[in-house]
DNA sequence: GACATTAGTCGCATTATGTGACTAATATGC
DNA sequence: GCATATTAGTCACATAATGCGACTAATGTC
């Protein structure tokens, strides 16, 4: 896609932060903008997106423009929000923010306009793209205890360890092994396959499964460790 | 507010959900809509909504709406998301939903076309209305471990049964008195003041007032016991 | 002064969590 | 084959958090 004829402003876009695990951090998909040609060049990437064509509803706006850049992949999806401060790469007064979650090793793209970055090695962004992106990834840690996104970073099947290691890279710290296991087990969530793999060097793993929602309801006290 | 002469589609609304407690459970302000003269007599209330005038900020739109429907009160607000599903009262498209938490006892109306509703006596909506009503309870509910919500709900000083009641509302659950202010105390969020509130009959209860913040680290294990 | 009512605390049983050390199963180097 | 490295998975025990009933404290009402 190439520079806009000095667009007409849109009145909103959909703006999709794909995220997925990669060298244990977490990668962005990014558009790559205008040929490099431009005035402005310091500017080369930005968060894909999409504008309404014809009474379309925000969700499938969001899959348009996560099929157009991922190629495929239905994945999880999930809003965060929508943001007006800043220009926007489409012209658009609004942006409808949705963050995508990709499995390990499914994140491909759908042409050489695409790529993945590791967020330790992203190119530079425009003030409002850079924010989007940080509270993306803000709201996936923020909704890790209260729904599955772990899981979804994940295939079908995993390793304990491999579970372990998502959620390491999401909170940012190590976890205990022990610890970890035991308190899975208490809740009941996964379920053992009867695969393993064997990864080269050491122990195979078994294979695990997200298991059937249970409708746990909580009935322990309130945590007022972790208010911010 | 009367209704509008067939308006031509604004891009997008700024709606406010503002919530308070009353009587043990949650109320909602909402805004008569016309004058039950037309044809559509069974919608008469909707959410409070305004449409940008002028490049405002979505902020700083959500406080407008907010001001013209409380009268005053600048209140904690933060956004819920964007819904396109369904017809908005006024002929936009987007509605972008923020929530208001007015404290106990500060819930005043501009006039009176504005009124508080308890949840569980709430007059009919439409179906994006009455999702969005629903989503901006659960967003505050979902919040409630990592933002201070409940506090929000209270005036600057409080007693510790009030603030137990706030949870109990917000959770829909009953917790445990001494269970309740241990763990208040090991986090160390709230300071005493050295005032006292006599309620009528029964022992006084001492104030508090929330701490500054201390950027206190979880350090703990995962929960795997809430997700849903 | 007996009683009702609400605030606030204590002690103990149970459960959850942190942690290091252990065993198990595989690959590699010699 | 056998020692060693590497990763998976478990155990046992100490410490911390939580559930919960019973207690004391301070007020108003009769």
């Amino acid at each position: 896609m190439s520079r806009e004829p000095r667009a007409r402003r849109q009145p909103y876009s959909v703006d999709v932060v794909a995220l997925t695990p990669r060298d244990n951090e977490l990668a962005v998909l990014l558009e790559r903008r205008g040929d490099g040609a431009g005035r402005d060049k310091s500017v080369r990437w930005v968060i894909p997106w999409t504008v309404s064509k014809s009474g379309e509803g925000l969700t499938e706006l969001s899959q348009r423009a996560l099929r157009n850049s991922t190629g495929a992949a239905t994945t999880w999806t999930t809003q965060v929000g929508a943001f007006s401060d800043g220009p926007h790469p489409g012209g658009s007064e609004l942006s409808i923010l949705y963050v995508a979650l990709v499995p390990m090793g499914q994140a491909t793209v759908s042409s050489e306009n695409f790529e993945w970055f590791r967020l330790s090695d992203l190119p530079a962004l425009t003030e409002r793209q850079s924010q989007m992106l940080q509270v993306s990834v803000a709201a996936v840690r923020d909704r890790l205890d209260l729904y599955p996104v772990a899981f979804k970073l994940l295939p079908a099947t995993f390793t304990l360890s491999e579970l372990q290691h998502i959620y390491e890279l999401l909170l940012g710290r190590r976890l205990h092994k022990a610890s970890f296991r035991r308190a899975l087990a208490a809740a009941a969530l996964v379920e053992p396959t009867d695969e393993w793999r064997s990864e080269g060097r050491g122990r195979p793993a078994q294979l695990y499964s997200l298991g059937t929602r249970k409708r746990r309801r909580g009935k322990r006290g309130v945590r007022f460790d972790l208010l911010g």
